[in-house]
DNA sequence: CCAAGGTGGTTCCTCTTGCAACCAATTTGC
DNA sequence: GCAAATTGGTTGCAAGAGGAACCACCTTGG
């Protein structure tokens, strides 16, 4: 076992650190071709995946707070690149899509997403890939399981 | 190969939402139990471990921002948990280290962390954590080196 | 039906975070 | 030995994230 007082070994900090590193990478990436943000990114990218959804289901989808779902979409719609429609289920709500220019823009950033995974996880083999995502679902999970006490 | 256009099979981001989910949980713990916001936290983990430093020097152990920094060490100091003493070698900067209610605190504080990074991360064998280590530091490297262009 | 409670969405407010400008002290180059 | 550039630290500001309160609409129980 490696000294476990040394805070460069927790495994909590490194997560923290490796995750930021690699968030800002792409943040940037995604502002200087796009002018997108990451939450406008993850809405774009589940409509543009899964098809119409309301924001409820958007919520779920991206794991976001209601309020940065809200708001990525409202940036989306002012820039056109996504439409509302009245849910005829339920008037409380809509349901969300891209326009022609939103699947437009979708489709030019897939590419471009899927280049920047392919580079940020180049020291990684297909293998180590696979395994990885395992861990991390694994951790995530347990890490929920015991959530907040009222 | 799983089907890349799903936002729940792109690496960036399940290593964010489970970041977050691991940072939340422990951010819970630590201020539940001691009042430390986790910069607060590192910079103890820091000092106790290393013992007196400058804050320069925790800005490089920690990988946080200066500010960052500069904040938690005031908050430790006006807790009588961190004392400050001036640098003979350097008149711009001070000598940081845990005074005895910190070591008290950081000797509490421990087996705390470790308990539950044990719990966070047992749904991994041992071998598993130490992979899983390795590939975070792999990534990191990686997304750090194509750092930001002026 | 209609009153009470629940849910999707929005707004508001607070807290945190990071950047940029700034000050003081030190080092470097002439 | 002093002006210029550098560096450690501090302050101020502005953007981001998240919670709580709120509105509109829906659902359920009497």
């Amino acid at each position: 076992m490696a000294n476990q007082t040394r805070l460069t070994d927790f495994l909590p900090y490194l997560l923290s650190i490796t995750s930021n590193a690699v968030s800002d990478r792409i943040a940037d990436e995604y502002r200087a071709h796009f002018g997108l943000k990451i939450p406008e990114w993850r809405v774009m990218a589940v409509l543009g995946d899964q098809g119409a959804a309301t924001q409820r289901a958007l919520v779920e989808a991206t794991r976001m707070d209601k309020v940065a779902v809200n708001r990525a979409c409202r940036v989306l719609e002012d820039r056109g690149l996504l439409g509302r429609r009245p849910n005829s289920a339920d008037g409380r709500s809509h349901h969300l899509d891209l326009t022609a220019p939103g699947q437009k823009v979708y489709r030019a950033i897939m590419p471009i997403a899927l280049e920047m995974e392919e580079r940020m996880f180049s020291a990684l083999s297909a293998d180590e890939r696979t395994l990885f995502k395992d861990l991390l679902e694994r951790i995530r999970a347990e890490a929920e399981t015991t959530g907040a006490q009222p």
